[in-house]
RNA sequence: GGCGACGUGGCCAAGCGGCUAAGGCAAGGGUCUGCAAAACCCUGAUCAUGGGUUCAAAUCCCAUCGUCGCCUCCA
C-alpha cells in the first residue's frame, strides 16, 4: 500500500516519500488578517486538516505549519480606515480566525508563524539574496532579480516572455524587469515599519512564508499547501526565494485545493460574495461544511448551494445511524449474518484506506463507508446484539473521526428539552388510549417547530432537524 | 491574448483503457407502523457533441460547444 499524491510541480501523482523516515513536514499558507475570514478559507483548513489526519492515520508524525499574514497593505488600509492599530486588528481576527478552526473541529497547527513575528528572520534572507545577487536595494525597497533565476516559473508553468506580454499592471520602471517582485517595501509615514539596512520597511508578501518555512521548519519540506490561487505568484515567488538561496529543491510536493465556488464564480472578498464561517456555523453544522468538501475531490471547484449544504446535513443523518444501538429484543444474528459484517467491515477498511491513499480520494472513502452503514443497519434490523455490532460501529468511529467528522447531533435549544420531553410522554399516554389524531397533531406541530419524533417499539425518541 | 481545470442519472459527485459506470440526496414501489418517520428490500445514467487511436474508451488524441480559475499581495 502506498501513499499517492498529486503535485502541481510535476503535475502527476506521485508516490509519498518524505524526508525524513516517518515525518511529515507540512506547510499551509494560511490567510491574511484583514477581515472576518469566509468558508472558502475554511475549505483551505479543512482540506489540509484532513490531509493531515490522514497521514496521522498512516503513521506519520506531522509537523504542521499555518501563518498568519498579519503585515500588509490591506492591513494598514483596512486599519486607518477603522482609526484602529494595524497590529490589534490582525490580532483581533487571527483569534477569531482560530475561534473558527476551533469550531470546525479543525486540528491546531504544531506551528502557527506570524509574519511580524519573523522580522530578524526575513532581513537575514533578503540580505543573503542580495549578497548572492539574487536580490538588489531599489530607494529603501528590495526587489528579486526573476531574470537571475533560470527556472523561474517552473511550478505555475508560465515563461517570463510570456508573462511579459500579458502584464497588465502598471510597471514600476525603475526595476530591472517587470516581473520582479518585492521582497522588502520602504515603509510610508505612518506605517508599521522595522529597521533595516535599506532602512525603515516592512517584509512583501512572498518573503514572509519563505522565511517561517525556514526558520520553524528547514530548507527543505514534503508538503506545501494552500488554495490554486497561491499558485501564482506566491508560491512561485517562495520557490524563487527559498531555492535561489539554499540552492535545494524547496518543497517535494506541492499540494493545492480548488477553490470555493458561490453559484458561478470563486467565492473571494473583492467579489465581495462570501459567507463567513460565523454566519455558516450559526445555521449549519460544522459536520456538514466538512461533508461538502469530503464529497468531492479537493483539487477541483466545489460548488456551493443551499441544496448541497441540505444534502450533506441529509448524509450526516444517515452516518449517524449506523452508530445506534442494537433492538432491545434483539435475539442474535445467524452465523451467514455475523460473516456478512465480518466482511464489510473488513471490505470498507480497506476500501476506505485504497481510496485516500490515491491522492486522498475522499469521496471514493466515504462510499465505502456508507456500504458500513448499511451493513451495520441491515445487521441491527436482523436482531444482531450490541456485541456483535460493537466492531462495525468502532470502525465507523474510527473512519469518519479520520475525516474528522465528529457525527454529533446538532445541540440547539437545550433548554426547551425538558418541554418537548413533556410532550412527547403526554403524546406516548394518548396513544395508549388510541387518541391517533391528537397525538398526531402534537407530532405535526412540534415538526413544524424543528422537532422530529421518531416512534419505535421501545418509545418514542426525538431530535432537532 | 497566455497558462490551466472541468462538462458522468433530477441534484452533489467517485471512477481516468477491460469485472454488472461507486456513494450520498431527491423520486417511485414494497416490508415494518394505528398513521407517519427511521431502518431494510427493489427500481433508473453508456458518461457535453463530432471525429480518430485500440481487440477494447466515460477513461488516450484532435476539433467544436459550454463553464470556471490564474495571469492583479484572493485559501
Amino acid at each position: 500500500m502506498t501513499l499517492k499524491i498529486y503535485n502541481t510541480l510535476t503535475r502527476k501523482k506521485e508516490v509519498f516519500e518524505t524526508i525524513e523516515p516517518g515525518k511529515v513536514r507540512m506547510y499551509v499558507c494560511g490567510p491574511t488578517v484583514y477581515d472576518k475570514a469566509h468558508i472558502g478559507h475554511a475549505m483551505s483548513a479543512l482540506v489540509f486538516d484532513i490531509i493531515r489526519r490522514y497521514l496521522e492515520y498512516r503513521g506519520y508524525e506531522v509537523k504542521h505549519a499555518m501563518n498568519f499574514t498579519d503585515v500588509d497593505d490591506k492591513i494598514i488600509k483596512r486599519a486607518q480606515a477603522l482609526g484602529k492599530d494595524p497590529f490589534e486588528l490582525a490580532e483581533m481576527y487571527i483569534a477569531e480566525f482560530e475561534k473558527n478552526l476551533q469550531d470546525l473541529n479543525v486540528l491546531p497547527p504544531t506551528v502557527k508563524p506570524r509574519a511580524s513575528r519573523e522580522i530578524d528572520q526575513i532581513i537575514q534572507m533578503v540580505q543573503a539574496l542580495v549578497e548572492k545577487g539574487f536580490a538588489y536595494p531599489l530607494n529603501g525597497d528590495v526587489y528579486f532579480r526573476v531574470r537571475k533565476d533560470e527556472d523561474y516559473g517552473k511550478l505555475s508553468g508560465r515563461r517570463l516572455e510570456e508573462m511579459q506580454a500579458g502584464a497588465r499592471i502598471e510597471v514600476d520602471e525603475r526595476k530591472e524587469d517587470p516581473m520582479d517582485f518585492a521582497l522588502w517595501k520602504a515603509a510610508k509615514p505612518g506605517e508599521p515599519a522595522w529597521d533595516s539596512p535599506w532602512g525603515a520597511g516592512r517584509p512583501g508578501w512572498h518573503i514572509e512564508c519563505s522565511a517561517m518555512n525556514l526558520h520553524h521548519l528547514g530548507e527543505q519540506i514534503d508538503i506545501h499547501g494552500g488554495g490554486n490561487d497561491l499558485i501564482f505568484p506566491h508560491h512561485e515567488n517562495e520557490i524563487a526565494q527559498t531555492e535561489s538561496l539554499t540552492g535545494k529543491p524547496f518543497a517535494r510536493y506541492w499540494v493545492h485545493n480548488g477553490m470555493l465556488q458561490l453559484g458561478e464564480v470563486k467565492m473571494s472578498k473583492s467579489l465581495g460574495n462570501l459567507i463567513t464561517i460565523e454566519e455558516y456555523l450559526s445555521e449549519h453544522s460544522a459536520d456538514s461544511l466538512r461533508y461538502i468538501i469530503l464529497n468531492a475531490s479537493y483539487r477541483s471547484p466545489l460548488i456551493y448551494s443551499d441544496e448541497v449544504v441540505a444534502q450533506a446535513e441529509k448524509a450526516l443523518e444517515r452516518l449517524r445511524s449506523a452508530l445506534r444501538p442494537a433492538l432491545p429484543e434483539a435475539k442474535g444474528l445467524s452465523e451467514e449474518g455475523k460473516r456478512a459484517l465480518q466482511q464489510q467491515v473488513e471490505a470498507s477498511k480497506a476500501g476506505f484506506v485504497e481510496a485516500m491513499d490515491d491522492d486522498f480520494n475522499t469521496a471514493g472513502a466515504l462510499s465505502h463507508i456508507f456500504e458500513l452503514v448499511r451493513a451495520v443497519n441491515q445487521a441491527r434490523a436482523d436482531g444482531a446484539l450490541p456485541a456483535e455490532l460493537e466492531g462495525a460501529q468502532a470502525l465507523m468511529r474510527e473512519l469518519t473521526g479520520t475525516l474528522g467528522l465528529t457525527l454529533q447531533e446538532a445541540q440547539k435549544g437545550g433548554d426547551a428539552d425538558p418541554f418537548i420531553q413533556l410532550l412527547v410522554d403526554l403524546r406516548l399516554e394518548l396513544r395508549k388510549q388510541k387518541l391517533y389524531a391528537l397525538a398526531d397533531t402534537v407530532r405535526n406541530r412540534l415538526a413544524e417547530l424543528g422537532v422530529i419524533l421518531e416512534d419505535t417499539r421501545e418509545g418514542t425518541t426525538w431530535r432537532w432537524s
